[in-house]
DNA sequence: CGCCTGCTTGACCTCGCTCAAGGCCCGTGG
DNA sequence: CCACGGGCCTTGAGCGAGGTCAAGCAGGCG
């Protein structure tokens, strides 16, 4: 099945996130990437690793996380489609997290080498990788202050709507509905919150109509009011304004 | 006074995280920048600011903040001499958190359209520049399990440590000792928690004899305990093995 | 059919917050 | 030289958000 289309991915990726010229965009095109299906649970890369290659998403959800003595394991960021959660090895030789998917996935894994020739031979590609790890620093920040200073039902409500936001720019959402997989344990680690107060404040959030969570798919009725409930401005994304806009045609693809 | 020396920090920055031949490195030391004193509480740049420069802290405690609708305010990274908080402006057009400093400080500010000229011209600098972004986002990462999963004294001790090796690396602490010269009120916007509690735990930390703290001196006595306690490991701050020890000379300039 | 994973609920507890007041140090001005 | 004021640190008392422990429930899959 073609369905995970490497080449369409990455490109629209760097799209995304700058200008490529014809040049470019073939060189990026040719790009070989090794496509591998991985189960639920499995990691991809671990603490203390020395990868030689870098995985996009293809589909699945992953995370970024770190697990301390007691057992609590942290999310510290959440992985959609079109994601490289571990470009940084191109420039940080050793892993300082773990990387891993929370549902079964696709992926792609991309060798250093072959990256590294193509950042050489087109700066401006490597301009536009560069961006997109800044564009996930953006979200590391907000997920401390998500996690530092708003309480429980907001810290859900933000990670909600920061999902619904990202899964809406690669076409897996049209911003009031999307596919949601993860299990209330998975919120519980995202948010640093127990399994047992996500549960009662997912519930809260029912109630006041704010969101719909069952089956694996959420729906926010609301966007102004919930937006406004967790201080949400989709600004740290980073977003190009036509991304906003563009998601017309076959955005209703939700899994 | 020109004790504050750009091209030398600059230069000592980038050659802590990659490796310039002596051509890149003339390239470097001729980068312009205009130096700056700063008040304490000032401001460098604001969330929604499109910035034309770039600022490394030469002298003084600076910080990336956003505040909430309630008035509280995370602070979510701390920024120290050779550091380049608002680096990112570079390739993020608008910025997505306040940066300002935390004492009285002294900055470069660097053009952009330099930064550019120099990027383009020597593609290995900008890949040291774009490495250092990246410990910037490791170091978010770990803020986030530190802020959701560790309990108060963990917190305070990480952060500790963390400053404790960071000003190592740039000499001005020997593992031991520093200047700290952040306020209770600071630390407890950098950990999300209160001014009474941090100081409570604070005292807690002191009477365990694992930190002292005193008019602007931060003291760690055992070393190896507080780590331990602390669950640290600077593998995360992606300093180069030789950095570590080389800080033999005038390590002990403390402020 | 039976199990396993994920969701739900109740009861109780505690870490950390809030509010409020007092103390210390230092810089400023009379 | 001393009085005053303003940060910053400290302490007490009471409270509440969120954690822990434990049990029951539902639904999907082998």
């Amino acid at each position: 099945m073609p369905r995970h289309d490497f080449s369409a991915s990455l490109a629209s990726k760097l799209e995304r996130n700058g200008e490529l010229d014809p040049v470019e965009l073939d060189a990026v095109k040719g790009l070989p990437a090794r496509i591998v299906e991985v189960a639920a649970d499995q990691s991809l890369v671990r603490e203390g690793d020395r990868p030689t290659h870098s995985t996009m998403i293809l589909h699945g959800v992953g995370c970024t996380s770190r697990t301390l003595a007691n057992g609590r394991r942290q999310i510290s960021a959440l992985h959609v489609k079109e994601d490289i959660p571990d470009l940084l090895s191109l420039h940080l030789a050793v892993i300082d997290s773990d990387v891993s998917v929370l549902t079964p996935a696709v992926v792609a894994l991309i060798d250093h080498a072959d990256l590294r020739r193509l950042c050489d031979a087109h700066p401006r590609v490597a301009d536009i990788l560069w961006r997109i790890t800044l564009v996930d620093a953006a979200i590391y920040r907000q997920w401390v202050t998500n996690v530092g200073q708003r309480h429980a039902e907001q810290r859900i409500a933000h990670l909600f709507l920061e999902m619904m936001t990202r899964l809406e720019a690669v076409g897996l959402s049209d911003g009031r509905r999307c596919a949601f997989p993860l299990t209330q344990t998975d919120l519980s680690e995202a948010t640093g919150l127990s399994t047992v107060h996500v549960n009662r404040s997912l519930q809260s959030l029912r109630g006041r109509g704010l969101i719909e969570l069952e089956r694996g798919f959420l729906t926010l009725p609301m966007r102004r009011e919930i937006e406004q409930f967790a201080e949400f401005s989709s600004a740290y994304l980073h977003l190009p304004a036509r991304s906003r806009a563009a998601t017309g045609g076959d955005a209703l693809v939700l899994v």
